[in-house]
Order: C-alpha cells, then sequence, then structure tokens
RNA sequence: GGCGCCAUCGUCUAAGGGUUAGGACGGAGCCCUCUCAAGGCUCUAAUAGGGGUUCGAAUCCCCUUGGCGCUACCA
C-alpha cells in the first residue's frame, strides 16, 4: 500500500518550496493509487502559530490540492514518548543531563573535532541514570550511535540514488528534549513508522537527516521506507529562499493574489527539479500525473528567477498566459469572475456575452489581474483614455467623424461586426480618409486605450448602446 | 573545521560514451497586421578548470574550484 505524506512545519506562512514537496507527493500518490497525507508536525510549540497553519490550508486550497488522511504531531505525543522510552529501554539510548549547549554550540565544533557526544553521559551506569532522572533532575535522551565499529548506515535514494555514512560521522543526536518534547527526528520516524508511510519524499536539507532516521526505524523495529529527497528552490543570489531576505516571492500566496491561475503555478513548480523529457512545458494537471515520475527528478538545485523590481518569475507568468489563453474559455470564466467581483465590477449578465469577451481579450492578457485592469473597458463604463489613445482621437477631424459614426450606428438597427464595418468604411469613403483613421479612433473611443483587440470585434464586445454612447462622448 | 550532496546557455531544462550539444523563458530581429498581443520564422547564449580511461568524453574515474545542505534539547 503506497502512503506518503506532507509534513509541514507551522511556522510560516506556506513557502514555495513546501508547496512543491507537497505537489510531488501528491503527483506520486495520484499517480501510483496512493494515499496523500497532511501532517502537521508541530512538536517546536515556541514558533508555532494558527496563522502559519491557516497559511497552509489556504495555499493548498487555492492550489486545488487535496488529502486523504490528516494527522497533528501535537496530537501524538504519547506516541512519541513511549517511541523514545522503547528506544532507551533497548539501551540504543542514554540520558543525557547535560544543560542545554546555547547557541555558542557552534563553536565547539569549529575547534577542531567535530562533535559526537558530550562526555560522561553516554557511559554512564543505568543505575545512575535512573536515580538522577528519579531525583527529578532534567536530561535530554540521546542516540547511542554505534562507535568505532565500522558501522555503515546506507540507504538508496530514488533521486540521489545509493547513499552511505559511517556512523562515526553521525553524533548522538537527540530525541526527546528535556522539556519531554520529541524532536523533529524522533516525532517524524515514530509517525512514519506508525504511520506506515511508504515513501518519504521531501526535500534535500533532509537528505544527511536521514541517516539518522534509518537508525531510528531499525531502533524501533519498523519497515523503512523507500526516500526520495527534492532538489532544493533557491534564489539568485544561490541562498535558499526566505522570506526575510526575499521577500513576498518565497510565499504562494504572493501568486495568488497576482492572479495566477492555479493549475499553472502547479504547473511551472512541477517544471523547477523535475522534467518530462519530452520538451512540454504547458501540461494539465492529468497529463502531468501521467508521466510523473522520479526519474524525471533532478539532483541539482534550481534557482527561482526574480529580481527586486521584477519579483516573479519570467517563466511563470509566460506560463500563466498560455493557459489563460488556450484552455477552453469556460474553465477560466469562475477565476475571472471572482477576480472582476474582488475589484468591485458589476458581472455581465448576459453569461454568453461575457465570456465571447473575456475569450476576446485573453490572448493578450498574463494574469487574471489584467482582466480587471487592463479589461476595465470591457467591463465598466468608468475608465480614462490613455495618452496613446488620445492621440487617435486628436488626429484632425477624427472626434467628429467617430461622433457621426455613432450617428449612423444609432440609425441603423442592424449591429454586427459586418455592419459596422460597412457603416465605418463608408463614411471613411464619403470623408476622404484613411479607413484606419477611423478605426483606429474607434477602439481609442470604445476602450480608451490605443491597443486591443481588432476593432471591429470591440464594437459588439462593449455593446451597441455603450459603443454608440462612447463615440459620442469623444466629440 | 568534519561529513554529505551538486555542477550544461543569464534562468528552467534535454542529451547519460559517437548529435552542428536540443527545447523553453528572457533579449534582438523579421513575417503577419487596423493597433497591441497571440502566432510563425531567424538570431543570441552553455558542458566550471585540470588530469586520466577510451578510437571517441558534456556523459565514466581522480584532483581542484565553486555552490548548497547537515553538523541544536529548529524543522
Amino acid at each position: 500500500m503506497l502512503r506518503v505524506r506532507f509534513a509541514p512545519s507551522p511556522t510560516g506562512y506556506l513557502h514555495i518550496g513546501s508547496a512543491r514537496t507537497f505537489i510531488f507527493n501528491w503527483l506520486y500518490a495520484r499517480r501510483n493509487g496512493g494515499t496523500m497525507i497532511l501532517r502537521l508536525d508541530d512538536t517546536d510549540v515556541e514558533r508555532n502559530t494558527q496563522a502559519s497553519v491557516d497559511s497552509i490550508y489556504d495555499g493548498l486550497n487555492w492550489l486545488d490540492l487535496s488529502w486523504d488522511e490528516f494527522y497533528r504531531q501535537s496530537d501524538r505525543l504519547d506516541l512519541h514518548r513511549a517511541a523514545a522510552a522503547t528506544i532507551l529501554e533497548k539501551g540504543l539510548a542514554y540520558r543525557d543531563f547535560t544543560p542545554a549547549a546555547g547557541p555558542d554550540a557552534e563553536e565547539k565544533a569549529h575547534d577542531g573535532m567535530a562533535w559526537r557526544a558530550n562526555p560522561g553521559q553516554r557511559e554512564m551506569s543505568k543505575e545512575e541514570s535512573d536515580a538522577r532522572a528519579a531525583a527529578g533532575e532534567p536530561f535530554v535522551i540521546r542516540y547511542r550511535v554505534p562507535r568505532d565499529t565500522g558501522r555503515v548506515v546506507s540507504f538508496k535514494d530514488s533521486v540521489y540514488g545509493d547513499q552511505s555514512k559511517s556512523c562515526d560521522d553521525i553524533e548522538d543526536f537527540a530525541l526527546l528534549r528535556s522539556s519531554g518534547m520529541p524532536t523533529y527526528h524522533l516525532a517524524s520516524c515514530a509517525d512514519d513508522a506508525d504511520l506506515r508511510i511508504s515513501n518519504i519524499i521531501r526535500g534535500q536539507d533532509h537528505l544527511t537527516n536521514t541517516f539518522k532516521h534509518v537508525l531510528i526505524f531499525e531502533a524501533l523495529g519498523a519497515a523503512i521506507p523507500q526516500f526520495a529527497h527534492l532538489p532544493l528552490l533557491i534564489a539568485p543570489d544561490g541562498a535558499k529562499l526566505s522570506k526575510r531576505k526575499h521577500g513576498p516571492v518565497v510565499s504562494v500566496t504572493t501568486y495568488r493574489d497576482a492572479g495566477f491561475l492555479p493549475h499553472s503555478y502547479v504547473n511551472f513548480l512541477c517544471l523547477l527539479g523535475w522534467s518530462p523529457k519530452d520538451n512540454r512545458e504547458q501540461m494539465t494537471r492529468q497529463e502531468i500525473i501521467d508521466i510523473f515520475s522520479f526519474e524525471g527528478i533532478n539532483r541539482s538545485n534550481a534557482v527561482v528567477n526574480f529580481t527586486e523590481e521584477d519579483p516573479i518569475d519570467p517563466k511563470a507568468l509566460w506560463l500563466n498566459g498560455q493557459h489563460l489563453r488556450s484552455l477552453p474559455v469556460a474553465e477560466i470564466m469562475p477565476a475571472v469572475t471572482k477576480v472582476l467581483e474582488t475589484a468591485g465590477y458589476t458581472i455581465p449578465t448576459d453569461a454568453a456575452h461575457f465570456t465571447s469577451v473575456v475569450d476576446l481579450i485573453r490572448a493578450r492578457y498574463t494574469t487574471l489581474l489584467d482582466f480587471a485592469g487592463k479589461g476595465r473597458p470591457y467591463f465598466s463604463d468608468e475608465f480614462t483614455i490613455e495618452p496613446a489613445a488620445m492621440e487617435k482621437l486628436d488626429v484632425p477631424g477624427a472626434r467628429a467623424l467617430l461622433a457621426e459614426l455613432g450617428e449612423r450606428l444609432a440609425a441603423d438597427a442592424e449591429f454586427t461586426e459586418a455592419s459596422v464595418e460597412a457603416h465605418l468604411r463608408a463614411l471613411a469613403t464619403e470623408r476622404g480618409v484613411k479607413a484606419g483613421v477611423l478605426i483606429n479612433g474607434s477602439r481609442a473611443a470604445l476602450t480608451g486605450q490605443a491597443v486591443g483587440p481588432s476593432a471591429f470585434h470591440l464594437f459588439t464586445a462593449v455593446g451597441r448602446e455603450r459603443a454608440i454612447a462612447r463615440l459620442k462622448a469623444v466629440a
């Protein structure tokens, strides 16, 4: 039975790297008929926040990602403590009564030898250890990593291949804190074992932690899951993406607020560190599910391309534009409607007409926000005339001609692309002006913009009454 | 410092012993055209460096360099 999990610690907003980890887990589960589990790894009581939990839900919901089972580590502390007790009883761990090292702990690692264990703790007799614990002295439980035995821990990673590390290079890591709370390593492994996780798919920052985890699984007598580590997402400066240093680019909500289609953004994230290997880039969710495998995952970190001026990866923008214009138009209507509603527009009551307008303008837009911005004249009468459009209107005689065109259209019951074109061209011929003057002028009058769709399409998109009124208004 | 991982155009990537090292984004240009997009076409730009192995290396091995990760009672 294939079971995967996404286990974020709720200490901040949903990070795009985390979202991508969720996605790869989810793809693997959906591809292979497995179970997707969401588990909140909230053992760091100090740093957990409800706002962060909400942000994780918000982000995943927006991305249209789902899970089948849900757990929270804080509900499972008994399990973790029992696991620590089991390992301690087996003699594979010991109590360490040394006070917490604090922030300057790093120094001891730099003055030559790497830290492996605190002196005198590992060797303490069971009697002394039990007595001091019974006396209420605080302690941390550490794993007793085999020393000088030549023991090598190894596992095969689905992405990085065979991995091995000598136990002599692994320090006696903590399992249970003096507060009685489990550490990440213990809680994670105890839960993975209990939840029968078959595949652990997570960031490469955990690659070297995996040796410790293998040791814990063994101590617990649990089956060792199959591991797959993912290359990290990094900033153009090579550093790990962080909110503090890189700002909103790291947060999933930024892309939602910037008008991305969720499926497009997932598509983009998938392309960072994974490739279908057939040059495809724009893919539907189903296409990605159908082709996803660890074979396509890269081993080197991927740079999210952005600058301070342009906080969004240009390729993400391009891909969003591709989805926006090539999806069946009906599929984007709910998102467009929502954006317009949020921006305070009145949604057109004629659904068919509304859809045709969206279809007309979407090819030149890249995000949903464009419908509320550049799309304003199509959905509202309150729009300004841009300078470039003003130039088209200020062509000598243009305004009067446009107003006259408006009158002629008003006098004709027929109002189609063809009938409008006929009137416009006839008027231009009669007055000896180039049709272009009226064509470009019409676009300017109808939308306040010098650029946009074919002028004749514009008339029907704006609608008869509005078009006539706007033509007369420029006179 | 120790240990581990990684290294192809500016960015995302393909090629995994034999290719003019391919595609995409970005940038430049041309075509299309009532404008702007879209679309089509062209150009731009890469195997980190050095040694091996081999008839032949981006690809396998070693060294160097660089980057990243772990080295906490954070995850």
